[in-house]
DNA sequence: CTACATGCAAAGGGTTTGCAGCTCA
DNA sequence: TGAGCTGCAAACCCTTTGCATGTAG
């Protein structure tokens, strides 16, 4: 992502988690909790609830249950660590709340996923949304195309 | 969507269709195949597998099943007159293939959902995914927000 | 000790499939 | 008449939920 965003690490984002625990005092603190977002940090790519969860269980715990990773992927998402992003038919997927807005650029080869920020973009968005007569909340986008290695691999 | 392109009638997407199943010759015609086109023509929005069934067995035959909505929707999609598209968190919902590309612009608060057409949009998509590397073959985007009517009704 | 967190298994919702009967050509 | 089409019910997959047990504070 080339712009001048910094994204989030993540001692931050965990700091980001413990601050929205305190705010909620019911909430206990976890292993679980941070071993999920762990995972989706270190994994810089997204991942689907499954993935998320065999990840966990290689690399970290392997008494977790699928069940305790949908929990805890809605909670993060809540406290907004994390973010659901839709890649296509290919089910739910989860990133780190990065800080950082950007969309995607998927290879229909081999799948592969690139982020990309474009300022003009963003402000297009704008001009078409208030032509249309719309406050703009947010947006989604993604570009499917074939990666260059997909492509020199086919020569 | 204000652009120069002209929308196919019903009697295109009737022909496209007739077209299709010639080139497999094993297919053999069904109404309830053109049932499920004509709503889709006909509601001119965006319908989810299960309101395209209620529609038909209101409106034409109240003898349908589900199954063989979601049967027929997947060929048409094969025959290329329909299309499905993702608005969000709320299921699959398909439209009408009409030959003018377009994207889609949705109101967080009444869930109307406006067509635009932006020929800059597209010039840039090629930018960025060539930058990237990228050759591109499709892309999919929609914008969140609220609309004027809805905007208007909060003050 | 009490309430939240977890694992397990069962229930849900949306979609697909197997099969017997129906329909088109 | 035979292959494709359809309805029905069952199977499927992904996700959520109920409940008994574990654990943090």
């Amino acid at each position: 992502v080339a712009n001048g965003c910094k994204e989030l690490g993540y001692q931050e984002l965990a700091e980001k988690l413990q601050h929205y625990t305190e705010t909620q005092p019911q909430i206990k603190n976890s292993r679980k909790r941070e071993y999920v977002l762990k995972i989706l940090y270190s994994h810089r790519s997204h991942l689907t609830p499954e993935e998320v969860y065999l990840a966990v269980k290689q690399e970290i715990d392997p008494k977790v249950s699928l069940s305790t990773v949908y929990r805890i992927l809605s909670f993060l998402e809540e406290a907004g660590v994390v973010r659901q992003i839709d890649l296509g038919q290919e089910g739910k997927h989860y990133e780190i709340e990065s800080g950082c807005h950007h969309d995607h650029l998927i290879c229909s080869s081999c799948r592969k996923v690139v982020e990309f920020f474009n300022p003009d973009l963003e402000a297009l968005q704008e001009k078409i949304a208030s032509a249309e007569g719309f406050t703009l909340l947010g947006h989604d986008m993604k570009l499917q195309g074939i990666c260059r290695e997909c492509r020199e691999k086919k020569n």
